[in-house]
DNA sequence: GCTGATTTGAGAACGATTCTCATTAACGTT
DNA sequence: AACGTTAATGAGAATCGTTCTCAAATCAGC
């Protein structure tokens, strides 16, 4: 009996495509805790790691160190333009990227290269909303002052 | 007052520097405890956060989510070639790349875009040594069976 | 050498992830 | 539909990397 079907791991499954970009199994959690019983930690862990490894997920180290995950739309390796406010993620294909890291280790002598390659940034919202918010940071800080 | 000259800044900087490629700050904490006197941990971190932040250190994420740390030899921003098994770095510049990579942010309304490009393999030397070790390893596998 | 702010080090605290293990429940068999 | 096997779950403990705390040590200017 090698996989069993349990509704925790539906539940990870949807609450992973329902999430518009990455998410840290952290918020995950807390997610599927507030609206329904209570699912383990443990458990959402396990059902990610099964996910990323069958292929179903993608999993990438976020510059705090977290580990994020997404539901894996296209099969193939590809990359990603993610949103550090919101996380929303945009699919981007690099095929000359692809190119230029196999030809870069192979130059070096490296062998089995794998590669990281992910763009960071404000997306349009985010942006938006972070330049009406700036002016009252920055009041703030006056009055803190 | 701004920044203290102590030899413990020091000698993090010499052990980063003689560090062939990346380390963590566990493993550099590791060796300077063996060679001298022990020097804290909590320091070893604040000194590599120093260095990263004033620009004479990268750092990364490491897959397995450790931080690694690396004397910046160029002062520019660029990438690495890293081998998986012996931390042996490169330093690669990836003109191509970069301009790829801010195309992109912006085709898709992004700002502020960082990105992260690293190629993890195993470098000539690991290589061949895993290749002599490899037979061995199949046969303690058949053995253990 | 004295003074005072910065830095240190030991350990506590912390957050993310993994492990443990008794309990639960999925699924092929009856 | 009940059964037995056994993988999966959940609560919490354990682990690991990193950051924080605070008293004691130390650097820099006088």
């Amino acid at each position: 009996m090698a996989q069993r079907n349990t509704w925790q791991r539906e539940r990870v499954r949807e609450a992973l495509t329902d999430a518009r970009g990455f998410v840290s199994a952290q918020s995950l959690h807390a997610t599927l805790r507030d609206e329904n019983t209570g699912i383990g930690l443990a458990t959402v862990y396990r059902a990610l790691a099964g996910l990323a490894a069958q292929g179903d997920a993608d999993s990438l180290q976020s510059p705090e160190g977290e580990a994020l995950y997404r539901a894996c739309v296209s099969a193939g390796h590809h990359h990603h333009l993610i949103c550090r406010s919101c996380g929303l993620t945009v699919e981007i294909e690099a095929t000359d990227v692809e190119q230029w890291a196999r030809a870069t280790a192979e130059r070096h002598g490296f062998r089995d290269a794998e590669h990281v390659v992910d763009i960071f940034g404000l997306c349009a919202s985010c942006a938006a909303a972070a330049d009406q918010r700036t002016p009252d940071q920055l009041a703030e800080k006056r009055d803190a002052h």
